[in-house]
DNA sequence: CCAAAAGTGTTGCTACTACACCCATGC
DNA sequence: GCATGGGTGTAGTAGCAACACTTTTGG
């Protein structure tokens, strides 16, 4: 009988079959009122010429997260440092991909809007998204409203992104980095009003978030306009007890 | 330029990393007001002796559901046949197996505690399952109180399925595919206060549970008590609107 | 009748909603 | 002053928790 070092010393994982892993990123933000993905345009084949998330292979000794974030920062400089990620679910269908056997592990990245804006080069598009409440895919739009074709299962993952994200909006704080450092109620609100895709009563949301004890008041107020300039607040992590 | 199908036919998926893909499920009901789980102790290297989740690798061209469906299958009678499978999280921590690289995708089964204490052979175990409520591994319990070790990061794994399970019962109906066809309230209280790790309140649960709309009362009542027979329900799926 | 567990009525609390209103600022 | 959006007070309502209570069975 081998022990543990023999064993591993001898293992041959040629024996078993191997796969492509891939990771793909839906780097969300809320946009004009409504969400919205980074979309980058393919330049190759397979689905040439329509929209995909940002995606590649993960390497034989990298982790699902670094892959991620890899993927995240290649596009445009909105990587790694401090946005929020979150595995998503993971999509092996035998014939998602065209080309071969591809398991992807799918990712959800959120980020304020200037950030992600900053991201956009000729190829990539801010994408707005629409989601339907119940079940079905998402639908991409383009920046003159044109509807995007997506490639491989990519509106499949982007319907998911967004109803994960509508689950958890109400008890943990996935809005806060869709949102600059400061921010007032009544961008927390909007961010809420887009996701949720409705209005949303205002002293009742005011008072819920408050409740919360997620947010921490400056003191500080915004400028510029032209009425009561409104408080700013900053993101407090709720405390680990 | 090439076309779509020149490229796919000119398409080498050898140049891109392959990594082994496995599926780890972890079959769970409430047996004795605990949850469990079915473990498999390991025959081979590495890890000799602790004990694991069912897994094994993906094949090729077989789906990451039909391979979780496959490995239950394999232990016991308890395999495809109706039984809730939810995939849970993709572990791909680099070093999280000795041997090579590979990524594991989780899968949670809810069968009921008959079903599942039917596949326990001379190599499995229905292990009691402790959780903390905050973060932090899982812990697995022998038949006699005795501390089981874990195999891998499936102490991880297990207390992701746990509380993922305590997240959704209050919301979506995974407590029913823990019970058989027919039961009593008390039966899904139990379900619940076993999951939660925590009593409730029996009026409130009753009526929290009817308002629902998820229960059909059969009319029928279970016999063999000393007392008063209670009635039977059974589980009526949500109506999509 | 008694024990045991099923099942119900009632009350009070908490959280959320809706509506109306006041406040502070730039022009 | 006035328009505009920020911010607050107050009441109504729905859902849930706690407690005490009644009901139904086997012995």
């Amino acid at each position: 009988m081998l022990n543990e070092t023999e064993f591993l010393q001898r293992y041959d994982a040629s024996v078993y079959p191997r796969l492509s892993v891939a990771v793909d990123a839906a780097a969300m933000t809320v946009a004009d009122g409504v969400p919205a993905v980074l979309l980058v345009r393919r330049t190759e084949h397979p689905h040439l010429g329509r929209w995909s998330l940002p995606g590649g292979f993960v390497g034989p000794a990298e982790g699902l997260d670094d892959a991620a974030r890899r993927v995240l920062a290649g596009k445009g400089g909105m990587g790694g440092e401090g946005a929020f990620l979150e595995q998503l679910y993971t999509f092996g269908a035998p014939d998602r991909d065209p080309r071969t056997r591809i398991v992807s592990v799918a990712y959800l990245a959120l980020l304020p809007h200037e950030r992600l804006r900053a991201a956009v080069d000729p190829d990539a598009v801010l994408a707005r998204l629409s989601v339907p409440s119940g079940t079905g895919p998402a639908e991409a739009l383009g920046p003159d409203g044109e509807p995007l074709p997506l490639a491989f299962d990519h509106a499949d993952v982007l319907a998911l992104a967004v109803r994960r994200l509508r689950g958890r909006l109400d008890y943990t704080p996935v809005a806060f980095p869709l949102l600059p450092d400061r921010f007032t109620l009544r961008q927390l609100q909007d961010v809420h009003e887009a996701v949720l895709g409705r209005t949303l009563n205002k002293p009742a949301f005011r008072r819920r978030m408050l409740d919360r004890g997620w947010l921490e008041a400056t003191g500080e107020r915004a400028g510029g306009t032209s009425f009561r300039p409104p408080e700013l607040f900053r993101y407090r992590p709720p405390q680990e007890d």
